[in-house]
DNA sequence: TGTACATCAGTGAACGCGCGTTCACTGATGTAC
DNA sequence: TGTACATCAGTGAACGCGCGTTCACTGATGTAC
């Protein structure tokens, strides 16, 4: 057990923990239990419950806004682009940026869903100012991808297909209970995605 | 206080504050205060915590379930039902079948997409088991609409319907501030449903 | 009609428990002289 | 090279707090004889 990576070990508990269990339902000491940490280490480290929540956040949002904001750059210069290829880079760049399984991009989905869904939304905050403007950039992108598309209805749709993206993957667990049994298919990121997306175009054209 | 109307009081009080701010989150201090009853009423009436979650959901899930079964019946005797009509039907149900505003609507949208995202899903297999029948003879009459979209795919994006309209409606308070910053249009369950419609019946049909 | 008892909605105070956080401490490593 | 001190990661035990739940109790209403 070297020094820093004692960091790491509670980061990844957390990861897991809280996208099973949601923030409030994780307590420290089982996040501290899974790591094999001790229990104090996690206010030695990050201070708090709730910095330490925005520590995980971070861990995951910054090399993927970091990667998004690289591709925005290069596709506001070409022009003209679709909404599929807008779609397939936001997957690609979810899925693919870890260098580990996808496993990670559904961790983040239901994280994010819960930061979402918390109404005193402090993290949301948090999260708007950190990474509002890649999100403008790209919004700025889509818009141009649908022209016949008034912007306050591109507003919604967006945010319904926020919703469709978040909550299906936040409960992929239970998909993948229902879909082996209904259908014989296993579930995987990669595959859901492969539905979402003619779901979510279809629905962004109306 | 009259005896009949304490249990009604707690209702209504854990409905609007469970909305507000998750199951968890709301302790039966919260309730109570607001319900302006004792703190014991709750155990004494409902049992526990968890039973008076499931008795919220019930006080609005039956009356609309009752009038949707209603509703299946009469369109599968008449068949040919087109996408549009099953699913303003159903907003129509949802925001109406209360003679109190759709705040109710709202409200239940919301604690149905707490319900979901609970992962060991107790609640779930509550609505599975009484509510499921209903859900899946709307599942043939959607299939009927859409023939060319396999049945797997439906499966998918019904899913994805869901989650956008879930997704939504639980955080329309958020919406609202964005909203209202952006293009000066007030948001109401009504609206948000105008918007909603062309998107799901256009990712239903991809 | 009057008395004894049962039922039931509601109450106030306390219970034990798990939580996030704090604090005094240890022991290893680095730095100054 | 040796000693004194500072820094820092990590620890174990305890803290107070808010939680859901329990329990003995009250007081009103209904019922039996």
């Amino acid at each position: 057990m070297a020094q820093l990576d004692t960091m790491k070990r509670i980061l990844d508990a957390a990861e897991v923990l809280f996208a099973q269990k949601g923030f409030a339902e994780t307590s420290l000491r089982a996040i501290t239990g899974r790591a094999g940490v001790n229990l104090a280490a996690v206010n030695y480290h990050f201070g708090s419950k709730d910095a330490l929540i925005q520590a995980v956040f971070e861990r995951y949002l910054t090399p993927f806004c970091q990667a998004l904001n690289g591709k925005v750059e290069e596709l506001e210069k070409q022009g003209d682009v679709s909404l599929e290829l807008l779609f397939s880079l936001i997957s690609r760049l979810a899925l693919g940026s870890q260098d580990d399984e996808p496993r990670r991009a559904m961790i983040f989905f239901r994280l994010a869903g819960q930061a979402y869904s918390q109404p005193q939304g402090h993290l949301r905050a948090y999260l708007r100012e950190h990474y509002g403007e890649v999100f403008h950039r790209f919004l700025g992108l889509l818009r141009a991808a649908v022209p016949e598309v008034p912007p306050m209805e591109l507003f919604w749709r967006v945010h319904f297909s926020l919703g469709a993206v978040i909550f299906t993957l936040s409960g992929m667990e239970s998909l993948q209970a229902i879909s082996a049994a209904d259908f014989n298919e296993t579930v995987t990121a990669t595959r859901i995605t492969n539905h979402l997306l003619p779901f979510v175009v279809g629905g962004l054209k109306g």
